[in-house]
DNA sequence: TCTGGGGTCCTAGGACCC
DNA sequence: TCTGGGGTCCTAGGACCC
């Protein structure tokens, strides 16, 4: 056996209808039925059981526009319950590290493995199968398994292995002519990459399928387009451009907003919403162990309402220096907040952003700057109040947040906090 | 009445510098 | 009369993803 040439080889594992999967999975009495899960406010169906599928609920569309078909055919609906999402992922995530030497964990429901130099040693397919009948034992969620020598034909195998059910929810897409056969059977918006927008200028340049992408010369593709079309069209034919990645590249940007569950038309109410946009966000930049020099806020009214006068606007401000310290975004994004604020619209969605970030005492000050005061005594403040609300789950707050929260979002069909929550586990009788 | 949230990367164009 | 050009940095906006 030669050591010389180890082919790239990529699986993406996905698991299938996964928000809906996890609503069934402490449901056995749900098994068959028909659920989809909703966005935040209940707005629209995120994801759906292969039941409600069939039925023709479609991906993304507004709860208010299938009403009629889900109370027709009996179909139930959940309120999104990330909680326990994340905590089913993080089971499927860590036992697929004990099956694969390197891992990259994609998204809530995905993680590409690197299989290079596996082919020597096991038939690809099988070992694909092991992954899926592991995984279903171990955490009771079903996956299908694409293999391919590129990141984006990976994406590809497992989009038939999903599509296919006589594939038995694995394909390994290692060999040219499979990959040519099932590239042929594609439309071009099936590639991972190509969204609508491009599909459409690829589409009046003649190009409709997969293999027509794949067969268009790089060049012309990169003069048309971009270097990022360039790359998907080598990795359809197997040149892989982009490598796995296993260590989280560090966050650039923290984003903290919501649609309201009721629209605003009162200052007072959105300070509330924006006091805890900024609060969360900067929890979240302690967890990244980092600090941000950049502050946006952002106001919005409804883009669907044709009754309602339209009005968005944001403001940055940028720090004297990085901080992670919530007391000094509040009172900027409350600044910003004057700023943006007109009466009389009728707001129905706000939010933060931080960026410009950097590691905590990295940042050089300018010669003139102050100096800092009483150093250290912030963070130990805010450490605290993180390790409180962790233990306690939202023990204390800024005033600014408000207490009642008359604007926050709905969530009218939650299931319960099954394996986070002590007070919700399920009972065995 | 009711339409998600949180990210990334790339490009074009302007300002500015030498 | 002819009136440079290349580099860098920043920002806004567009496109994509799950």
């Amino acid at each position: 056996m030669s050591l010389k040439h180890i082919e790239t080889v990529f699986a993406l594992v996905d698991c299938n209808n996964f928000y809906a999967s996890c609503e069934k999975l402490f449901r056995p009495d749900l098994t068959d039925t028909p659920l989809v899960v909703l966005s935040n406010n209940d707005g629209c169906v995120v994801a759906r059981s292969k039941e409600a599928k069939k039925l023709g609920v479609k991906m993304g569309v507004p709860l208010f526009q299938v009403r009629e078909l889900m109370r027709q055919h009996g179909i139930l609906a959940f309120s999104s319950n990330y909680a326990l999402y994340a905590d089913i992922s993080q089971r499927v995530m860590s036992t697929l590290e004990n099956l694969a030497p390197r891992v990259e964990v994609y998204s809530i429901d995905e993680a590409f493995l690197d299989l290079s130099g596996m082919q020597q040693l096991h038939n690809l397919t099988e070992f694909g199968v092991t992954v899926r009948q592991h995984i279903q034992k171990c955490v009771g969620i079903t996956v299908c398994v694409g293999i391919a020598p590129s990141k984006t034909l990976a994406k590809l195998a497992n989009h038939a292995a999903k599509t296919w059910q006589q594939t038995g929810g694995v394909v390994d897409l290692t060999s040219k002519t499979r990959q040519r056969k099932l590239l042929a059977l594609l439309p071009v918006a099936e590639v991972w990459g190509i969204g609508s927008k491009l599909s459409k200028r690829l589409q009046q340049l003649g190009i409709d399928t997969a293999l027509q992408l794949a067969d268009t010369a790089p060049e012309f593709i990169r003069l048309h387009f971009s270097v990022v079309v360039e790359r998907t069209v080598r990795e359809l034919n197997g040149e892989s451009c982009l490598a796995l990645e296993e260590m989280a590249p560090t966050k650039q940007q923290i984003i903290s907003s919501r649609a309201f569950g009721e629209r605003i038309t009162d200052k007072g109410q959105m300070a509330e919403a924006i006091s805890e946009y900024i609060s969360r966000a900067c929890k979240k930049l302690r967890h990244e162990q980092q600090q941000a020099k950049q502050l946006t806020v952002f106001l919005r009214t409804s883009p669907f309402s044709d009754k309602d006068a339209p009005y968005s606007a944001s403001k940055s401000v940028a720090l004297e220096r990085p901080s992670s310290d919530t007391r000094l975004f509040l009172a900027k994004a409350l600044q910003l907040l004057d700023a943006l604020w007109v009466n009389g619209y009728r707001y129905a969605k706000a939010g933060v952003m931080l960026a410009d970030f950097y590691d905590p005492g990295v940042y050089q000050p300018g010669l003139f700057d102050e100096p800092r005061m009483q150093k250290g005594a912030d963070d130990k403040l805010m450490q605290l109040m993180d390790t409180l609300n962790a233990k306690h789950c939202h023990t204390i707050w800024f005033a600014s947040q408000g207490a009642k929260q008359e604007w926050s979002m709905k969530r009218e069909m939650l299931s319960p906090a099954y394996t986070t929550n002590w007070q919700e586990i399920p009972k065995v009788r």
